[in-house]
DNA sequence: AATTTGACAGCGA
DNA sequence: GTCGCTGCCAAAT
């Protein structure tokens, strides 16, 4: 959040929205550019949130890699810097991938609603 | 100030 | 499953 001070300076307010959100995917999990817009109280500014991503502040600590549309498909044309670095990212990271070289969303896919919590037995 | 563009998503055919 | 069209809103020109 410290780090994005300056971005947020630089950029519209909107945009620190979408990347703390994103700073908040755990690793191991992905999250959609819609699902973030969500999350941010923009539901219909999915591009938004990818227009955002361009910027990708090389400075903060934004897991960019851990974005993808809403097909688990690493959209970005450069794929982070050199192709294919993206997805090796996100399987050392653990996500799943399909045949297709998709994420398996339904493994892989963030759940906000459930932070990190161990406890699970707690009614 | 107006128009075009873009790391998207949703819906219908 | 794919393909095309529409909505969306900030930035760039």
């Amino acid at each position: 959040m410290i780090e994005i001070m300056g971005v947020m300076k630089m950029s519209g307010l909107v945009f620190s929205v979408f990347y703390s959100i994103v700073q908040r995917i755990p690793a191991g999990k992905v999250a959609t550019y819609g699902q973030i817009a969500r999350l941010a109280g923009m539901p219909r500014s999915a591009r938004i949130v990818g227009y955002a991503l361009a910027s990708c502040p090389p400075e903060s600590n934004i897991p960019c890699h851990r974005v993808v549309d809403r097909l688990g498909r690493t959209k970005p044309a450069f794929d982070m810097y050199s192709p294919g670095t993206q997805r090796a990212m996100l399987k050392a990271e653990g996500v799943v991938f399909r045949s297709g070289g998709t994420v398996d969303m339904a493994l892989c896919q963030w759940n906000p609603e459930e932070p990190v919590s161990f406890q699970d037995s707690c009614p």
